[in-house]
Order: C-alpha cells, then sequence, then structure tokens
DNA sequence: CCAAGAAATGGTATCGATAACAAAGCAGAC
DNA sequence: GTCTGCTTTGTTATCGATACCATTTCTTGG
C-alpha cells in the first residue's frame, strides 16, 4: 500500500471517519478492541457511504473462509430440497454461507465443480453420494478439506460420510415385499450408470428376488411422466406381480398407467415407490414405499461437517435407518 | 511482492518451472502472449502440483469477475427450477459461474442474501420477483451491477425484467372461467404478504369477480397436504362452485380433498391451479391450469442479462404470456 | 501522584493473482 | 551487419482486506 488516498473501500471509510483503517476493519467485524464509541460511529459511517465489504480480499488475506461448498445431482427433484434444507439451516445457524451448484448426475460435471469450489478456499464441502470422478477424490484428500458426503453410504469415505446404505435398503425393502407373497417383480428406472444410488437398491433387491425383471427408462428423469411411460412399455412384453420404481414419483405416474390399462392395484399388480414423498399423504391410494429420513440427513451430516471444521473426530460413517412404509398399493398379507 | 521464495500457488508452479510468475499466469488463463512450447510445459507442472489457482486473488485483482449471483425463493417448488435451469444453461454456456441462495419468501433474508453476493463484486444479479426490501434496490441502483429480475412484471425495474404479468394472468383466468359460467368461487392460497405474485394474482381475479371469497392457508407452501387440508376447512364454512388454488400442487391436493368429501369435480365444484406442472399430464382427471413459460422466461431473461452485460442496451420490460389450459376439473362450457 | 498493566489505536507486510509497462529475443529488409 | 517491428518474457505496483507488532491512551492499586 503505497499510496493511501484510496477511494473505496475500508479506505474511503477510514478517510472518512479519521481514524485508521485497522479501526474501520475492526468495527466491520464486531471483533474487540475498539471502543463502542468509534465502532458505531464508524458502522454509521459505512451505512451512509453504502460500503459493501470485500469478499474476495478478505478470504485472500485470511487463510480459511467462511464459506461451505455444496454439489447436488439436480434441484428438479424435491428429496434432495429436503436435505439440502437441514444442512443449509445447520450450516447457516453457524455462522457459514454456501455456495451450491448441480452436477446432473454427471461425474465430470461434479469433478469441475469441485475444482471451482477449490479455488474458492472453502472451509468445506458437502457432496452427493459417494460415488465420484478419481480425481475428485484425490483431490480433496490432497487439499485436506473437510468433506461431507450425502445420501449414499460408504464404510471407507474421503472424510465424512452421512447417508443411508442404498444396497440394504433395497434388500429390506424386497424382504418386506416377497414377504407379502409377490413372486414376479420387475423394476423401473433408469439405465444403469445414471444414478449410483439407484443402481445399488436394485441390486439389493436382486438379493432377495431370484430373477427380477429389469425395465429400464433410458434418462435420467424423476418425473410422473416417465414413470407413466415406462409402465405402459413394460406392460407391452411382461406381466409382473409387483413393481418396483426408482423413486415416488415415477411410481405415480405408474400407478396411474396401470390403473388406466384396466389393472386393478393391488390386486392385479403392486406397485412400489421409494421415499414417502409428501404427496403421498393426500393421495386416495397411499403408495406403499420407503420413508428415507432426508431432513435428519441433512442436519446431522451438517452437525458433523460442523465437528469436524472445529477440529473434532467423531464418526467417520453412518448408516441411517430407512423405515418400510406399507400402503394401498401392495397386498396387506401373503395371500396364498 | 517482497519475498519472492513463495511456497504456495503460482510462484510455486513458476519456481518449478524456471519462469516467471506472468508466464504461469498467461499459460493458465489461455491468453495469447506465450510460445505454445512454454505453455504446454507450464500447464503439465501445474497438474503435476495439483496446482488449483485462487479465485479470491483473481477477483480481487480484476474489476469484475465471472460471477453470477442468483437469488430464489425456495427449491422446494419445481417451478423455481425449470426456470433455474434455462438461466443457468444459457448463463453458463457463456462462461459464467453462478452463487444461488435461497430467500424462503422473507424480504430480510433476500437483503442479506444480496448484500453478500454484492461482497463478491459479482458481474451481475438475478433475483425473483420485483418485490424486494427498499435497501435492495437502493444498493443495486447505487452499484450499477446488471440485474435481472424475473417470474413477476413491473414496468419500472431495477434495471432489465422478463416475467409474468400476474395481475394480467389472474384476470385472464377469471375471465376463461367466468365464461364457463361460474359464480361463486374462493381461493386457497399462502396469507396476504407471503407470496407477492399470488397476491397480485387474487387481484387481477378481483377484478372479474365480484365477491370472491379469499380463504387463506397461513404458512407459504406449496404442498399437496396444505391443498387438502385447506380445502377441507373451506368446505366446512362455504360452498363455492369454483376453487382457485394458488398452484397446481395444492389444487391437485384440494381435488383429491374435495372428492374424498364426495364431491363431483367438475360437476358439484370446479378446481383450478397454476403452472401446469409436469403431474398434470399423467393424471386421469387433469387439471385445469395456466401454462407458464418457465423455461423460454429462463432462457429469454438470462440472454437478456448477457447483452446487457456486453454493454447492450435493450428493452428493459418483458412480460411472456400465459395460456389457459382447460383441464377435466372445470366444466366444458356455460351450462345454463 | 505514579508505576504497571490493560485497552485502544495505528503502520505496514501480506495473501495470490493480474495489469501495465519495460526489456529482451528474433525475424526479415535493406 | 544493422535497423525495424513483432513476439515473448519478466518486473513491479496493485486490488482490499487482515495479522502482527509497535505505540499511545486509559485504569487502577499502592
Amino acid at each position: 500500500m503505497r499510496d493511501v488516498d484510496k477511494q473505496s473501500g475500508i479506505y474511503a471509510v477510514a478517510a472518512e471517519a479519521g481514524v485508521s483503517v485497522m479501526s474501520v476493519s475492526r468495527a466491520m467485524r464486531g471483533v474487540d478492541g475498539i471502543s463502542a464509541k468509534k465502532r458505531d460511529a464508524i458502522l454509521e459511517i459505512a451505512r451512509r457511504l453504502n460500503y459493501v465489504p470485500n469478499s474476495n480480499a478478505r478470504a485472500l488475506s485470511q487463510a480459511n473462509a467462511d464459506l461451505i461448498g455444496i454439489s447436488l445431482p439436480t434441484f428438479a427433484n424435491d428429496v434432495f430440497a429436503d436435505v439440502l434444507e437441514g444442512t443449509r439451516g445447520t450450516i447457516r445457524r453457524a455462522g457459514f454461507s454456501t455456495v451450491i451448484d448441480t452436477t446432473e448426475y454427471d461425474p465430470e460435471a461434479e469433478r469441475r465443480w469441485v475444482e471451482r469450489l477449490l479455488s474458492w478456499r472453502p472451509a468445506g464441502l458437502i457432496l452427493t453420494g459417494v460415488d465420484h470422478h478419481s480425481d475428485v477424490r484425490s483431490m480433496l484428500r490432497d487439499a485436506k478439506i473437510p468433506t461431507l458426503e450425502t445420501w449414499d453410504y460408504d464404510p471407507d469415505p474421503i472424510d465424512v460420510v452421512v447417508g443411508i446404505d442404498h444396497v440394504a435398503a433395497g434388500a429390506q425393502l424386497g424382504t418386506e415385499i416377497r414377504k407379502l407373497g409377490y413372486e414376479k417383480p420387475a423394476f423401473i428406472g433408469v439405465a444403469r450408470g445414471h444414478d449410483a444410488r439407484a443402481d445399488k437398491r436394485l441390486l439389493g433387491l436382486r438379493s432377495v428376488f431370484d430373477v427380477p425383471i429389469a425395465r429400464i427408462a433410458t434418462k435420467p428423469a424423476n418425473s410422473f411422466r416417465m414413470g407413466s411411460e415406462a409402465m405402459h412399455q413394460l406392460l407391452q412384453d411382461h406381466a409382473p406381480d409387483v413393481v418396483f420404481f426408482l423413486n415416488d414419483h415415477m411410481a405415480f405416474g405408474g400407478l396411474i398407467a396401470a390403473q388406466s390399462q384396466g389393472l386393478k392395484v393391488p390386486d392385479d399388480i403392486g406397485v412400489v415407490g421409494f421415499n414417502a414423498l409428501d404427496l403421498n399423504t393426500v393421495l386416495p391410494i397411499p403408495l406403499t414405499t420407503m420413508q428415507t429420513p432426508r431432513r435428519v440427513m441433512g442436519v446431522t451430516g451438517a452437525r458433523r461437517l460442523l465437528a469436524r471444521l472445529n477440529g473434532v473426530e467423531g464418526e467417520r460413517a453412518t448408516a441411517l435407518p430407512v423405515t418400510f412404509v406399507p400402503g394401498a398399493t401392495t397386498r396387506l398379507q401373503n395371500q396364498r
């Protein structure tokens, strides 16, 4: 700083108030080491000048910023919004701010976003899932940035993980449905590799049912319409007695599709979703589905991450339980 | 820079490559003024050292960053996700990156978020709606930052606006419904002041129907359940012949609620939504609703903003048309 | 009233990049 | 060989904040 006659920023405020830049800095941050009287005077002048501190300068001079980066697959699926709500509420209350972007289920897009996040030198990161581009794992472990993974589960996470064991959830769901006497299942989801969590649930299902037919929609999607279309297609070639769907959205579309073809649910065919959406609570025919602890996951994960930021070493991997929610789209009990 | 023996950042790369920091800077940015051979060598070394440029330093030294700040009411409503998809796709393709946060319909939260955004010195801002905290307008006009407002319409925006005239949309919807012979309308939404767009649509409706009954849910929400609960409550005290809902989510909940009380739709009562969600295309009883051009709005708005960033002065305020979508939840024609 | 310690205040280097300018290298024309 | 003009390379100040340390001003006990 050679030239002290700055026209902008903290220098302008300091000049106007007739104090040093350090006093302004202290006043703005609300830290100790300044008299109340001077602080109030400075704040008043800052307000009058419409002074907005420059976060770039602040982040540059401090080692770590109060920033948490978040990566989601998509905004077009309210289940992620639920987790996010829990996460961000908790994080924000702790005084951090967040930056979010979506990857549209593309690992390469996730890699780019993580790189961009790292360029901001954030305090921590939150990723969705545990399957990442190989660079992501190495970058994050190298950078030693506290990282939370959510939704999925892995006994050896990048840093910490709070989520669901989707293989186990699939097996659990399959077991419950099998108990009801169903024998010819089918699965409707997206093509393998487009949604790692769905692939794992299918894997779990297959550990229970011997030869499930897998009928796969081609594009990644979580829409009512996709469920409906896929169901129509499926019924052309197959006669399953129960259909598992990737999620409740698609299951609901599939339910309507089955009914429109004259099939009785659950007598002729069972329909099973995943996630227990809000929608379900008002439907005259509530879906059989799995309740996922989304808000709890968000809050627990956020707390775990905050603890890590404070240097507390805790449990690294947590799998939360999911609950089977029997609805009116499957039989009540084994009727054989 | 007194001490040139830096251990980190661009200096580490420069030292390793035996060149100056400027050569590294040029290589990383891919600008002219460096020989291809040297550039490739530098990039190789940067990759080997896991070098990630520091965006804070870059943003500090450059006047304007390649950052666009976005503010949304909430993630828990797919209509915003639709607009966002259009906006961000366009903006990202132009080489900008985005930062997003939600306000949960709270103007004070929006003010804080805008302040935070400004502290990053972004190239531009995108806000939802045209009703902001008074500070927001003054801050943005002061800072002379190109700002796009979406969803709503105002002939005198902060900078540019691309959206829908919700008063006109409400009037249009009311007119269409009135043509069908309905006479005793009711409205179900959130309490006044919680959703400016909904308030405006109600205003428009009221310009068509003389004395609409307004039945208002207390909390801001866009859930199926809220629609269902509000409908049950409404029917306890009133006997409307048509009910307008804040959006399709609530309308669908209300539709189910009406049916569960033994009312025939549309014979006994009409149900009208707003937004034309994807859900609608699979329902056996599609909702009567209004189609909003969400993706187009996002793309058009983004283009307008990009033009502004390039200094092009264009139209400042654009209202996009909405389309009436007659469904099976209202009568087909005036039956009197 | 003074010494000693606490609180308030200020000067300057620093964070990691880029801009602006200066210098060096290099090709072709004469 | 030397001059001219273009490309390549390097040096240094700068962006706006904070950390560290030095200095000044206030308290308070003896």
